[in-house]
RNA sequence: GCGGGUGUAGCUCAGUUGGUUAGAGCGCCGGCCUGUCACGCCGGAGGUCGCGGGUUCAAGUCCCGUCACUCGCGCCA
């Protein structure tokens, strides 16, 4: 008999009835009648109900014994009686009746119950997260992760693609975010990064002439954390393909991400292949937002003519600035002066002066609200016809420059869908946002910036740059989205130096800084580079999707905590005078504590 | 770096306009209990009210500062 267990915890079925058993496993539960004892045992598959008797002989040993226990009992399975099956249990209609117990390691008083699911404060669950790990909730989360991760790189492997490993070990990046640096001992004063992404060397990989690359890549940035954002590191599907176009990209990602998500979905809806495609510009007007939820059936759209020369002033007037624009919000059902009011309400609150409205109710022509009063039948009656509303319904308004509102417009939107409960969230609306601009202008410095990846290849290549305006370049660069949740952004890369330096030069990268800063990258695209694309999907954020959960800690093992600690290992932590002068590091400011 | 929220027993929380000995549930310890599955019943221990300062006859409660955790902004090509 093997030393610990003929069956799990999981496995005992009415079958097995009149069977011997060994099992181990932890103290779930204990209930002690006195006369009786029964405990829940525990492991990774599941739980069993024991039955130990006053006659057992570790019946005393049993009732001292605290939960979270690890014990090995020897016994009979044994039919439960009809009035006592448990029929929340796929075991509960056996138990096993204990004959011998032995404990393999006890436990002390615990500092967070395992017991049931209330929330704790968020420290004790990282400092003890091999208890809060033992869960039932975050236990799941983290087996599904295992899972969706193999049948990423399954549905990677099967379209051709191979998985590389690139160094952890590598050199600081001047673009980007800030790299956590490791002192180098044998070049005193020098340093590696850990790599941000694995951009450059999947790139040269495909100069290599592998053709399909894939890793489950570990990224590393030294920046702030979100509740959807891990500090310190997270992983990425990082992908890239060579000979490709955007399509070819899209149409191996959304073969994975439809396959991954209708796996694990449980039934939820999927946006089939091909995902929606939506430029940029257009997602910014529609949606106000360049992740927008999809589940949000909403789309504003800009109304400017109905307003231009009306008699509502406010609005006429603010028309006659440059590049100003109305936008409106169409709010089916919520044709109500008390649902207005609330958005009016609710839009100062977010600091705004308030938020026009307009709704359509019985027996009225025209629609209700000062705006509609104002702007007259005619225009109003053309304006509820451009957004297909009817009575019962509402719109509000935006203006201004739409580079100024887009983002209040895009949460009024969210909140008007929200509030009027418009939003099925049992399903996962993907889409493929494109053509983002390559530059943005930055107020602040006064200057051309990349938009997003200054090694995107711009739309038109070399002829982009005829333009007289950067601002109006678009990239082939584009972003995966899921129920408003930006999984990745990719881009078909810039291969030809000349290009390249060129998109540098806008920004205000002289030649010999970008010849500087990317040498290996630009010398290998020197001998022959194959034309190249690619994404990288966050690991993290698809799995808190598919866990319907809200904190990337939710889907992580052991993550680290908003200020980029380990409390349970203790990291980052002092290191001796003996290590510091090896790596010729003298600190400057004493370390905390 | 900035702003919001939270901080009372091991855990989850209550605690009135500032008022005398700070409570409950779970857990823990002891006792009872032969069919429970959130077992039940009886008893007990357990508190720097995050920390420091202030106002007051009196502070868990009001004020100031600070720390921790958290959410957001900046940041994250």
């Amino acid at each position: 008999m093997h030393a610990y267990r003929t069956h799990t915890c999981g496995e005992l079925r009415l079958a097995d009835a009149g069977q011997p058993a060994r099992l181990s496993g932890w103290i779930h539960r204990k209930r002690d009648h006195g006369g009786l004892l029964f405990i829940d045992l525990r492991d990774h598959y599941g739980l069993t109900q024991l039955v130990l008797s006053p006659g057992t002989p570790d019946f005393a040993l049993a009732e001292r014994l605290r939960a979270e226990s690890v014990i090995t009992v020897d016994g009979q399975v044994v039919a439960r009686s009809d009035d006592t099956i448990n029929p929340n249990l796929p075991t509960g209609e056996v138990e096993v009746r204990v004959d011998a117990l032995e404990v393999l390691s006890g436990a002390a008083e615990l500092p967070v119950p395992v017991f049931g699911e209330p929330d704790y404060p968020e420290d004790l669950r990282l400092k003890y997260r091999y208890l809060d790990l033992r869960r039932e909730t975050l236990h799941a989360n983290i087996v599904l992760r295992s899972k969706v991760i193999d049948s990423i790189r399954r549905r990677m492997v099967e379209q051709g693609f191979l998985e590389f490993t690139t160094p952890i070990l590598t050199a600081s990046s001047p673009e980007g975010a800030r790299d956590f640096l490791v002192p180098s001992r044998l070049h005193p004063g020098t340093f590696y990064a850990l790599p941000q992404a694995p951009q450059q060397f999947k790139q040269l990989l495909m100069v290599s002439g592998f053709d399909r690359y894939f890793q489950i890549a570990p990224c590393f940035r030294d920046e702030a954390a979100r509740a959807d954002r891990s500090p310190g590191e997270f992983y990425q599907l990082d992908m890239e393909m060579s000979f490709a176009t955007q399509e070819d990209v899209f149409a191996v990602i959304e073969a994975v991400m439809q396959g991954v998500f209708e796996e694990f979905a449980e039934g939820k809806p999927v946006t089939p292949a091909p995902f929606p495609r939506i430029p940029y510009r257009e997602a910014i007007g529609k949606y106000g937002s360049d992740k927008p939820d999809l589940r949000n059936p909403i789309e504003m759209a800009d109304v400017s003519e109905h307003f231009r020369g009306s008699n509502f002033g406010v609005f006429a007037r603010i028309l006659e600035q440059p590049k100003a624009a109305i936008w409106a919000i169409p709010a089916p059902g919520g044709g109500s002066r008390a649902f207005c009011d609330r958005m009016d309400a609710w839009a100062k609150g977010e600091g705004q002066p308030g938020m026009a409205y307009i709704f359509w109710r019985d027996g009225e022509d025209g629609g209700a609200g000062p705006v509609a009063r104002n702007l007259g039948p005619e225009r109003t009656e053309a304006l509820r016809q451009q957004l297909g509303l009817k009575v019962g319904d509402g719109a509000f308004f935006a203006a201004g420059d739409p580079r100024a509102f887009y983002r209040f417009a895009g949460a009024a939107r969210t909140k008007v869908g929200t509030d009027l409960g418009l939003i099925d969230e049992a399903q996962f609306k993907f889409c493929w946002i494109v053509d983002f601009p390559m530059y943005e202008y930055n107020e602040e410095d006064k200057k051309i910036d990349f938009f997003h990846n200054p090694f995107s290849m711009p739309q038109g290549e070399m002829e982009a740059f005829k333009t007289n305006d950067p601002l109006e370049i678009t990239a082939w660069q584009y972003d995966i989205v899921c129920n408003g949740v930006e999984l990745s952004s990719g881009a078909v890369r810039n291969h030809r130096p000349e290009i390249m330096i060129k998109a540098f030069e806008l920004a205000g990268y002289s030649r010999e800084e970008v010849e500087t800063q990317f040498a290996g990258l630009l010398n290998a695209f020197r001998y022959g580079a194959p034309p190249h694309a690619g994404v990288a999907p966050g690991i993290d954020r698809i799995v808190m999707l598919l866990a319907g959960v809200h904190a990337i800690r939710e889907v992580i093992a052991f993550p680290l905590n908003q200020q980029a600690e380990d409390l349970m290992m203790g990291a980052p932590s002092k290191v001796s005078e003996r290590q510091l002068k090896e790596l010729n590091i003298r600190l400057v400011t004493p370390p905390k504590g």
